[in-house]
RNA sequence: GCGGAUGUGGCGUAAUUGGUAGCCGCGCUAGACUUAGGAUCUAGUGCCGAGAGGCGUAGGAGUUCGAGUCUCCUCAUCCGCACCA
């Protein structure tokens, strides 16, 4: 309750301007002292989880795009609110991360300092808008009692193990258990290689060895892999953090390495990853797009003997039909039987082929996919079932992070194999029938199966299946999935992070007890490596457990903190568990999310795998975080021209610049107005154009125009703090949402606010609708036209809030505010729903309006207004009567006729018989309130 | 190359199940009020045509009484993946 006694007494008489300034500043102040936002768990009333895409506070603060998917979000929230749900809304800080460390690095400064200061410029831009966020839950990832969160989800993944029989996390303790009584005899489990031991030797082995051994099954590992490193960060980065060999942040280039990192054992879980798309209501091309990232392929391992060689060679193919029409091998050159392969004669060529693959940075070997190149061995390997001899080669189109490394190239059926063989002339032998493999290689899985011994005549689906069969009885291979989804390197040779809660004795690492959690980050001189080439943490003085065991030097990288943060928002403030159940068991999982889809691939796919594993072993409820997904579009910048005559400092407008010979140079928005530039602010702007002259057309300068990415280079940036001093919040988020549907990518136009503007404007309007601009409501009842115009606003608004389609519901608020505005209406019955309505997307202008209308309490509170159908019948419908299909003119009929009676009114119709022109019509098709159709 | 999306006036867009294409807003044109207008209000505004009327949803074909919407082909733009065996 925000005043003992009434306004509207007192505002009687009194003339108001829409002040909105004023309004808003008033409003954000009492909804931020009387908490109004505030959420707790309440049983008695069904739950709802809105939320927004946890933000980086950048330096550079909001602009007009970073809104969008918040105004939406927001929108969603207060109109869930009203119609009866508990919302939980809540806001933080995705702290930790590079562009804070950078600037540290250059400046000195801390990072703490630095995001603390953003976050706070950032919250400042939120609160200008409206937000109903609930402030009380807000966080920082870098805030210690958050972090000891993270580091205590990172020692329950070192902890477990993934067990395939129950397709579960399991602890870790289980295995050892196992291993004990067993050894790995019959287990099923995700592990990095496959290894084999017996119950006595597991026993007899110490405990280092032991701690290596469960190395290869916990689902946080240490292990040496190809890891991307980027020398300019100086640190690893996840292949989600990687685009076209750059890095995304910072745009360095990227090679790679090997190194002893921690990793996460995502793919574990690559199956369920996969299979929860199918339950969660998100947009099919970002469902894809994880479909795609997480690669599921089904094949088989083939194991090829290897001429004089102990050894075997493992292969993965999806295509064991084709086996018989290997005439290759190839191995990636990393691959670790090239030494023992390749033969005396070989040795130099391999060694120079090798050494310049592997030396090649990663940008350069994608660059040139299309250049063929290879060495031959001199190995080779045997063909299981014709025993004979198949060339081994090495190539750089084989990968060395997928499969084994290695495959059996069919080159009469892979159109990879097919140019690798065309290169080097090696043999193409067809074993599916039905292509031209002297022209190309032919891929489809339907074909039948030829030169191919058993498996003759068959289809290639069915000869697929019996060679697994075959291969699995000689206990050479086996049927098998494959996933494209690598496991997530997650350790950053970096300051800003969360330290591991690791430390290491004899060299191996153990978890510190969840007591001494959090490990605070230590204050460090430097935000560098260290002198040998340690990461910032080296420089950390006493880096080290009470019993003086070196600590973990690396940090977690951004997605630690960002992956189980919805989880915290539940109970946030909990420091005895990350979450308790009672929170969990309300509010369960977030029913509608919103954010970028540049997170497809990075943030989607860890937090739904972090969450996963905490449904594993009991933390959450439910294994699908995010019910519903939406993504906003970007929103692109509008960017302005002037022309400027080559050689010269005169400026030509648009329509004229075909006669001369121009270059286009961007000019600040700021000095343009519907296109016309202000020429008096633009010779201010920069010192260049001061003596700057121009050729007008019609007196004005006129210029061109172009959507481009929104960017400081191109003077296109709209900062929201301008537009909501200029126009107020309401007014940006109306037209935000204003500018088409909120998934689509459109440009920002700054011109078409003004139409928003205008329209709050009338809105105001309809309650000061008196010479005097006085606050005036009637309390008279309203007429049925007045219900009809409420009540159909009513039902739009609602349908149009429960599909997001706000752009709509704009054009639907406008439409009624006119119509009423026509009618002069101003009856409190209709214009109180209405303001309800409104409230979800103006705010302020609505609670200012309701606290005018009488009203003690905030319109937060008020139900969503009940749709009553009585008002919107209509008893007759005008038919647009169309002759072949073409609408030609109206007809009003009342929609008690039946079709047949309609039809006579019809034939008779004075119009209609103009139109017939004496024809008899063939047909007439009449749809109830649809349509009359006369085919001549 | 593969996958996903999008294509409608000068511009952003609307048309929820196949049923009046262009709602709402911007811009533009004319007018009113005004010392003034980057304020407000009124009227008009898809294109061609004096008009009757014709043509119009990227282009082409098809299904249908009727297609922006469904089917097939082509083109353009954007996004994602890219030697994934």
């Amino acid at each position: 309750m925000y005043f003992c006694f009434s306004f509207y007494h007192s505002l009687i008489g009194k003339k108001m301007e829409y002040n909105f300034s004023e309004i808003e500043k008033k409003w954000q102040q009492t909804w931020r002292e009387t908490k109004i936002y505030k959420t707790d768990v309440d049983f008695s009333k069904p739950k709802y989880y809105v939320l927004d895409m946890f933000p980086y506070p950048s330096g550079a603060g909001l602009h007009v795009g970073h809104p969008l998917g918040y105004i939406a979000s927001d929108i969603y929230a207060r109109f869930k609110r009203q119609k009866g749900y508990n919302v939980l809304h809540p806001m933080g800080y995705d702290a930790f991360g590079l562009p804070a460390e950078q600037y540290a690095i250059q400046t000195g400064q801390h990072p703490a300092i630095t995001t603390l200061k953003n976050a706070d410029r950032y919250r400042e831009q939120l609160d200008r808008l409206g937000f109903s966020f609930d402030w009380d839950r807000e966080f920082k990832t870098s805030d210690p009692n958050y972090y000891k969160w993270t580091q205590w989800v990172f020692s329950q993944l070192f902890h477990h193990y993934y067990c395939k029989n129950d397709e579960k996390a399991k602890p870790i303790s289980l295995l050892e258990e196992y291993f004990s009584l067993h050894g790995t005899n019959n287990i099923n489990v995700a592990e990095t290689t496959s290894l084999q031991f017996t119950a006595d030797e597991w026993n007899k082995y110490s405990e280092e060895d032991k701690q290596n051994i469960l190395l290869n099954y916990r689902l946080a590992y240490i292990a040496e892999t190809w890891v991307n490193w980027c020398s300019d960060l100086g640190c690893v980065l996840a292949n989600d953090e990687v685009v076209n060999c750059l890095s995304v942040r910072g745009g360095f280039p990227v090679e790679r390495k090997r190194m002893k990192q921690w990793i996460l054992r995502v793919s574990a879980y690559a199956d369920r990853l996969l299979e929860g798309l199918n339950r969660v209501d998100w947009n099919d091309s970002i469902k894809e797009i994880q479909r795609n990232w997480i690669g599921r392929s089904e094949g088989a391992f083939i194991q090829f003997e290897l001429k004089n060689s102990k050894e075997s060679l493992d292969i993965f193919t999806t295509r064991p039909d084709t086996i018989f029409g290997v005439s290759f091998m190839v191995l990636c050159p990393e691959h670790p039987l090239i030494n023992q392969i390749t033969t005396a004669e070989q040795r130099k060529s391999v060694n120079e082929y090798i050494c310049k693959a592997l030396n090649r940075s990663e940008t350069d070997r994608q660059t040139d996919v299309k250049k063929i190149s290879g060495v031959f061995t001199g190995g080779y390997a045997i063909h299981p079932f014709t025993k004979q001899e198949i060339p081994i080669w090495i190539a750089e189109y084989v990968l060395a992070g997928y499969g084994t490394g290695a495959i059996m190239a069919v080159p009469a059926h892979d159109s990879r194999d097919y140019a690798f063989a065309k290169f080097y002339q090696l043999p193409i032998q067809e074993v599916i029938s039905g292509g031209d493999i002297s022209k190309e290689a032919f891929e489809t899985k339907d074909g039948i199966c030829v030169n191919s011994d058993f498996i003759n005549g068959m289809q290639a689906k069915e000869g697929a299946s019996i060679v697994i069969k075959r291969i699995s009885e000689m206990g050479i291979g086996y049927k098998t999935i494959n996933y494209r989804l690598r496991d997530a390197i997650f350790s950053r040779q970096r300051y800003w992070g969360e330290p591991f809660p690791i430390y290491y004795k004899n060299e191996l690492p153990y978890t510190l007890p969840d007591e001494e959690l959090p490990l605070l980050l230590p204050q460090v001189d430097k935000f560098l490596p260290t002198e040998n080439g340690e990461p910032p943490l080296g420089r950390a003085e006493n880096w080290q457990t009470k019993e003086g065991y070196p600590l973990e030097k690396c940090t977690m990288p951004g997605f630690a903190g960002s992956s189980g943060y919805y989880l915290r928002y539940m109970d946030p403030h909990n420091d005895q568990e990350f979450i308790s159940k009672k929170a969990n068991q309300y509010w369960e999982n977030v029913d509608l999310y919103v954010g970028g889809s540049e997170h497809a691939t990075g943030h989607l796919i860890y937090a739904r795998f972090w969450n996963k594993f905490l449904f594993d072993i009991g933390i959450c409820c439910k294994d699908e975080p995010f019910k519903k997904l939406i993504n906003q579009g970007m929103i692109q910048g509008r960017s302005n021209f002037v022309y400027r005559i080559v050689g010269e400092n005169t400026f030509v407008s648009y329509g004229l610049k075909e006669q001369y010979q121009v270059s286009p140079i961007h000019v600040d928005i700021n000095l343009v107005r519907h296109d016309v530039l202000d020429i008096e602010k633009f010779k201010e702007w920069q010192p260049e154009f001061a003596e700057a002259e121009f050729i007008l057309e019609n007196g004005k300068y006129i210029c061109g125009w172009e959507i481009e990415k929104m960017s400081k280079s191109k003077y296109n940036v709209q900062n929201p703090d301008d537009l909501v001093e200029k126009y107020g919040a309401d007014t940006l988020r109306m037209y935000e949402m204003f500018l088409g549907p909120i998934e689509l990518a459109k440009p920002w136009d700054t011109n078409g606010i003004e139409g928003v503007h205008r329209f709050l404007k009338k809105f105001w309007k309809l309650f000061h609708q008196n010479q005097e601009s006085r606050f005036e409501l009637s309390d008279e009842l309203p007429s049925p036209e007045e219900l009809k115009i409420l009540h159909k606003t009513i039902k739009k608004i609602e349908e149009d809030n429960e599909r997001f389609a706000f752009n709509t519901a704009v054009s639907a608020f406008m439409i009624c505010t006119n119509e009423l505005l026509d009618i002069q209406c101003n009856k409190r019955q209709i214009l109180e729903p209405l303001m309800i309505l409104l409230s979800a997307y103006a705010p302020h202008i609505c609670e200012e309006l309701w606290q005018f209308s009488g009203h003690n309490e905030s319109i937060i509170t008020a139900p969503y207004p009940v749709f009553n159908e009585q008002f919107v019948l209509e008893n007759s419908y005008k038919y647009p009567v169309s002759f072949n299909g073409k609408t030609r003119f109206q007809k009003e009929f009342s929609l008690q006729l039946t079709p047949k009676e309609i039809e006579d009114l019809i034939l008779n119709d004075n119009d209609v018989k103009k139109w017939l022109d004496g024809k008899s019509p063939k047909k007439i098709i009449i749809v109830p309130k649809k349509i009359v159709n006369i085919v001549i």
